[in-house]
DNA sequence: ATAAATACCGAAAACGTTTTCGAAATCACC
DNA sequence: GGTGATTTCGAAAACGTTTTCGGTATTTAT
């Protein structure tokens, strides 16, 4: 069971192995005759070009990295998915990484794809990331690079988002429209952006529609957990006994606090209206049902090796390419939990 | 920004490639002095080996290639995490590819693997995956291999399982012991293994405890969803009013039938107790909460790694490898929904 | 002093492919 | 039959590394 090579090829049929390779590869200068001969002998013993010559000679693997911060999480699972899919279409495998929301192996991670050479990598960064040295290297040594959810906006690569701070002001405009006057927020870690830019969603909406901010009735999350929700489903309960709505980082958090509100008989939506984020899947099967902001997580994934593959063809082709930002439409979804 | 090569260390430091490359690679025959200036120069021009030569050369590229039929999955996505990590412990990248339950696609993405020339494959087989020629041909090729949770019995390789049957008993088992009479089971598509396992270990339980086996007590899901859950409650309810018990092949499934329940004031679990399988996050979540079978994801994806390097070592050393099959404890989980 | 052992180095082949460039052979045309 | 165009082919270089093998030069032992 060896494997097959030109060489074999080319000697059983007494040619070269230039014209093995070029009958192969479609060249106009080969007889059809022998291109036919190529082909039938090279289809009989199952040829397949060995991939690591091809890397070698091509300088490119079609390979690309996604480095994550967690697998297991929807939303992210289903990025990968659409990345996934978007690459196998073009021919393209991916070799994914999960960072652990730790900087240390973020950036072993990238080191590791970089020395790997990919063709190009996908990153949505851990939350104590923004502008480092190892990223920017990314960008120095001019590999295909795109961002995705958590990015750094410093970073001048390609970049896939949502508009957080618009998507979190009509949640927030969501729940005073019907009718919240308190309106608490627990939000995400303080360092990533999207956490940020929803922070500052909630704060506009309170703002525009005359409702005072007050500091005391935002909670940071630090691993944005079910348990965390849990946890300040409680606090906010006992500090502030007439908040009637919240505003929650992601679904995950939010169905923290609903299972607390069941258990201590707060009625939902009567007593405290709820609006999640990212139409998780369980958001709908839960009890009350969630109330949410739908972030189309697939297509982000899509959008974002699409990005990546017209970043690898410029350079490629030695074209000049400038960084796009593709930002993608949320929608507020009404459910049981803020009728 | 050019790539830095062993050529240019050793034209800079006027000696040859070969000594250059020794001097990386810690051989013996190489002076201190010499060794010492390469691996200065080295580090200081930020070299790294081009992995693509180096795949050429060695014939490996401590890349694997993992096939799983979804993506988005709580129970998959566990695996992968635990296949990742351990594989990067070890120095190895993976490459994932998602069959979508379909044998088509399953073949190609295979195919694509091999030609890829991965070190080695991990594969969790799509529902219709049986003993297919495309699969024969991973161990006539003697590619490492192993397979985890979808498996062909036939196929000769390492694999990583549960005692699906066993597991399947107990839960049974913990429905008769709190009581129940008529059991229903919700079982998985016709084909795969662990779904005709997980029957068997349903029928046998009933069978010890002189329970009258029901065919038509069986409703087996085609894609295994949430709203399968939910149809198939209704069906029971008006097929079997006295159906007092439940087993379903998976939580997601048992967490639709949950839903019907709800909805329609069924008691659960006063009139009929339920259990599902695999300890998905959200059974803990969900009211009442989900009795189930706890089966090790994590766990699985590092002993498959692990299974798969102990081949790829063997055959790196051109040692004998006879596949080896780890099965994986679980444990009966008792919650609201069968007290 | 010579012989044998050791330390250090490098030429060269090999991995398998792609592509450039020139040569040979065939053809068309007047 | 001679010229030029066209078709068809292959030699060879290149990608960057690893490893074998032999050759000096140096050291040790006698």
């Amino acid at each position: 069971m060896k494997e097959i090579t030109l060489k074999q090829i080319a000697e059983t049929l007494g040619i070269s192995v230039t014209t093995v390779s070029k009958a192969l590869k479609g060249y106009s200068d080969v007889n059809d005759k022998t291109r036919q001969s190529v082909l039938d002998l090279a289809a009989s013993l199952n040829y397949t070009p060995n991939s690591f010559a091809v890397n070698l000679r091509t300088k490119e693997s079609k390979t690309i990295g996604l480095i994550i911060p967690e697998l297991v999480h929807h939303f992210f699972s289903n990025v990968i998915k659409g990345i996934i899919e978007e690459a196998e279409k073009n021919g393209y495998l991916v070799i994914i990484l999960q960072s652990n929301e730790s900087l240390e192996l973020e950036k072993k991670q990238i080191e590791l794809l970089i020395n790997k050479r990919v063709d190009g990598i996908i990153i949505s960064l851990s939350n104590d990331a923004n502008n480092e040295i190892y990223l920017q290297q990314i960008i120095q040594r001019e590999i295909p690079f795109v961002q995705f959810d958590k990015i750094s906006k410093l970073l001048p690569s390609s970049k896939v988002i949502i508009n957080d701070q618009k998507a979190a002001y009509q949640a927030v405009k969501h729940l005073i429209d019907k009718g919240c006057k308190k309106i608490a927020h627990i939000r995400g870690p303080i360092n990533p952006q999207n956490a940020i830019d929803r922070f500052l969603g909630y704060k506009k909406a309170l703002e525009d529609h005359n409702i005072p901010f007050d500091s005391s009735l935002v909670y940071p999350c630090k691993n944005v957990t079910f348990e965390e929700g849990k946890q300040f489903a409680e606090k906010i309960l006992s500090e502030h006994k007439d908040v009637d709505g919240i505003f929650v980082i992601t679904d995950l958090v939010a169905v923290g606090v609903l299972a607390h509100f069941n258990e201590h008989q707060i009625k939902v939506p009567e007593q405290i209206k709820i609006i999640g984020f990212s139409n998780w899947f369980m958001s709908q099967v839960i009890t009350p049902k969630l109330s949410t902001v739908d972030q189309p997580s697939f297509e982000m994934g899509e959008q974002a090796f699409k990005l990546l593959l017209e970043e690898m063809q410029a350079r490629k082709d030695f074209l000049p390419f400038t960084p796009r930002t593709i930002e993608l439409e949320t929608r507020v979804i009404e459910r049981e939990s803020s009728f």
